[in-house]
DNA sequence: GTCTATATTAAGATAGAC
DNA sequence: GTCTATCTTAATATAGAC
């Protein structure tokens, strides 16, 4: 079993990157294996399922990093401004600063696999969930710890937007440095 | 000179529905002429310079669109509120109550058509000039009506993400009726 | 496991009849 | 102006050597 040089999430966070820039529909398996330094029947060999299973695969470790580095304080003990604190880093550095897109955004467009949106759809549920848990930890009541959940999660989203097409890092990380009073604050 | 029983306006209005669905990548020239009912030459006798051309012009839809149900009540006479009131109901109407993705997002992926991201950028900064001189209507200062106005922005374009994700029309919902406070009701 | 070579389909685009 | 037919390229995907 003669091991590789790429490994498996090496291969998952280059195919990562594209589709987040690009999305589902702008990504092609030779831009894959260019990113990736493997040929397309390696790519098959590793994932019989095409492209699909590549965009799942990758899917996939933006859900590992977020469930680490983002879910994971959130979760933890200690007061909720320092762990909602380092949530914030973790998203400021998953997205790059403002100028990497959200796969919740680039792979939010429909494709002819359901399984894409359907993970999406979790993901952004167990979003929601652990933005909540934090919210309600200030003993803020359920529904409207929800709707600040929301509130914040739509915020990172559309700063997102707002960024990329301006060209501008400002408007996420402006939205960024509000995170704490969205969820926190009691108005 | 036979007239031709489909209009330009209906064609780029097909097109437009299908770039916002799909995005860019997303849509071939095969779909928009099943769309339209015109095969690809006649798209191509329209719009030579093919999907691109399409694409702008279609953009150039949305941005009238814009001009003539958002932006031209806002610049109008008579009090904020209702001149906000009204902006909501055009901004409902484009994006069908939340089901329908902005050309603000589906256009902002990358193309090797530097156009595209050219005259969405352009769209975006007159939305923020409409949402921002409204915002000033109130005796706000420039920088803060400028900041409620990118709010606002973001805010939609956030919800729609997060609507099409879930599958869910209330966050787009809850957004649009909390618009009137984040442009016109001072902190 | 990875590669070269290739099959197959669909994309963008054009020629030329009507 | 719109069509049928076709060209060219690039996409997904596989066969088979090493």
């Amino acid at each position: 079993m003669a091991r590789s040089k790429v490994s498996r999430q090496e291969v998952l966070r280059g195919a990562l990157e594209l589709f987040r820039v690009f999305g589902f529909e702008g990504v092609s398996l030779s831009a894959i294996s260019q990113k990736t330094g493997l040929e397309k029947p390696s790519l098959y060999f590793r994932f019989p399922g095409g492209k699909a299973q590549i965009a799942l695969e990758a899917l996939g470790e933006a859900v590992k990093f977020f469930s680490g580095q983002i879910f994971g304080p959130l979760c933890g003990v200690g007061n909720p401004e320092e762990k909602v604190r380092l949530a914030i880093e973790g998203l400021r550095i998953f997205y790059g600063d403002g100028t990497i897109p959200c796969v919740t955004d680039s792979l939010s467009f429909p494709t002819e696999y359901p399984e894409v949106a359907m993970t999406l759809n979790r993901f952004l549920q167990a979003w929601i969930e652990a933005f909540s848990g934090i919210a309600e930890e200030t003993g803020m009541a359920r529904q409207e710890a929800q709707a600040r959940a929301e509130n914040a999660i739509i915020a990172l989203e559309g700063s997102l937007i707002v960024s990329r097409v301006l060209q501008d890092p400002r408007p996420f990380r402006r939205t960024l440095l509000e995170i704490p009073d969205v969820l926190l604050k009691s108005k």
